[in-house]
DNA sequence: TAAATCCACGTTACCGGTAACTTAATTAGG
DNA sequence: CCTAATTAAGTTACCGGTAACGTGGATTTA
């Protein structure tokens, strides 16, 4: 008797509740703190569930129910980035202090890698999903529709999304840092990105900048967009690129604050002064341009707010309880002197 | 009959095999490609697969064979560090790569926010676990064991792991470290790290430093470590302490690259110059270093290699394949000219 | 004091797959 | 040509919980 259930040390809530004398169902209850027991009985129950070690399995729990599937699908474009990294450690936070499992994705700004995640992911029957894509895949858009399943899309706000949108406008960013340098007189203007084979949300950003240059009769001096991924060196590499190109820019917005500051290390390389010789300004504001000599100029954005703002909005989804369908988070543009 | 079972859009195994005209077992088999079923018969069931909309539930699979779960609990201390972010990525790539998930935690280097995890990670009944935390409370050790689930403790090397570890010694890192930076001429050497309140690998690195200092009968000049998380921040603030304590300090070894830069930063803002007033050495090599003008003097470790060597390693002790139970992944001394 | 209510607990059925076993038909082998 | 092996299915039982409902005794209410 002791042998054969020994296989492999789980202890099961039948032999829970046999222990204590009282029925699965009782111990069932006492074990979610739903009502219908006496103290008595919890403390009988408690004390088997320690003596036996006994350890829940969630597995059961979700399929018996359906409705107590606490796995939440998470899917940022990487999980290597200082931007998603706080996001990812916000939500997993929020939804692990709610009760919450975070399952996690990397799509790589491909909308089919994607689709095939939220395949998979759905089969888990999760409570809930927040993605970070800036475009579905409308296969995804059906699946997602056909489990009724609670969705947050991230990051960039959605004016006509699946469920819930929280995020900003990346084409506003754009926009208003583009009014800025040309208020501040620059005129031959370039734009660094890096992400051409895949583009994210960059791309609303740098359309945003291109539409205020525009507005006032310019248009970019020079664009370099790397086949490769944001970071110090792509925007060293590719300030080095369009500078060869064209040495009148006299500014240059980059896709994000990486590839800034890595646009200032090669200016500095090569003895240019920033701003004396080329402005520059980022996005996004991450930690590494708060050791520049130089403040630099961005645009901040609150990685921790969208995260716990998703969290919470999902979970309140997913409760039945009302939350707004649009949520915007706001950013700021951050003057500094580089521009 | 169509309203009853449209409550949620869920199409499950038995209606598949219906409409297919075969049993559910049939079915079952056509989906898992096992064998045991004609072309003809496959075609009929994905056929009706398409048409229905099916989407399998893994967690009914996982429950009714406990041979299937392809759930993988991963641990680690922060989701927004760039060492970190690189080790998830790669085994969240390796691990999808492999038809597993990744269910994440965050532990702070607080080990009984480890074991929480663990513990309602093991309701999950996963295939296999990966910690990274430095040690582990009894009861996780305990929890582990008795529910017999496959583990790789990676990051630091461990000597009498609980299953697998797959890393290095950081103790050694910082060993060596000492060695090179005492045969440069150094003596009066101090050490700036950020982990105090939690310590993680970051104090193995500094006592294999202090070790090798000693083994040159020679003692740390000054010491700073602060209350907050590693970072570039940190760094700087870090170095404008322990420099304004003591002005005599001729060299820094820095909990990681990320203090360091904040402390290059830091030294150049006084107008100290490196390494002609000061030297300078990190540890993990991390992109943002590859801008600087001077190369860093860094330990490099491949952040990749550790996450897709743990990776591949739990799922061979899966799937009961033999493993190394001890797999180091190197690390090397790179000279830079900041030393 | 009888009826209504409440409480603590038990019983039954079921969630959606899969393992293990069985069966019928086909193919191979001597 | 007859038996053994192989293949393509079907049948049955079960995984470990939870929802829904049932029951008997204690307490409250009219």
């Amino acid at each position: 008797m002791a042998g054969k259930n020994e296989k492999r040390g789980n202890v099961n809530l039948s032999e829970v509740a046999r222990a204590a004398g009282v029925s699965k169902m009782t111990a069932s209850r006492v074990l979610r703190n739903a009502s219908g027991f006496s103290a008595e009985t919890r403390d009988k129950v408690m004390k088997q569930v320690d003596r036996l070690g006994y350890v829940p399995n969630r597995i059961a729990a979700a399929f018996g129910s359906e409705q107590t599937s606490t796995i939440i699908g998470v899917s940022v474009p990487y999980l290597s980035s200082s931007l998603f990294g706080a996001v990812l450690d916000s939500i997993n936070n929020s939804l692990a202090r709610l009760g919450f499992q975070t399952m996690i994705g990397a799509h790589e700004n491909s909308a089919e890698t994607e689709e095939a995640w939220v395949r998979s992911m759905l089969s888990w029957r999760p409570a809930g999903l927040i993605l970070s894509g800036h475009s579905h895949t409308r296969t995804t858009r059906e699946l997602i529709k056909a489990q009724a399943v609670p969705v947050v899309e991230i990051w960039n706000l959605n004016t006509s999304p699946i469920d819930l949108s929280v995020g900003f406008n990346h084409f506003d960013c754009g926009y208003e840092m583009g009014l800025y340098i040309i208020g501040k007189g620059y005129r031959n203007i370039g734009y660094v990105g890096a992400d051409a084979q895949a583009p994210g949300m960059g791309a609303f950003r740098r359309n945003g900048f291109v539409s205020a240059m525009k507005s006032a009769s310019l248009e970019l001096g020079a664009e370099e967009l790397l086949h490769d991924r944001s970071g110090f060196y792509a925007g060293f590499y590719g300030t080095e690129n369009i500078l060869n190109r064209r040495n009148d820019i006299d500014a240059i917005y980059y896709q994000d604050d990486s590839m800034a500051i890595g646009g200032i290390f090669y200016c500095q390389s090569i003895g240019m002064k920033v701003p004396g010789d080329i402005g520059i300004a980022g996005w996004g504001s991450i930690e590494a341009a708060s050791v520049l000599p130089q403040r630099l100029t961005t645009t901040v954005v609150s990685s921790q707010a969208i995260g716990k703002t998703a969290a919470d909005a999902l979970i309140a989804r997913v409760r039945g309880e009302p939350v707004e369908d649009i949520i915007i988070t706001p950013t700021r543009l951050a003057p500094g002197n580089t521009i």
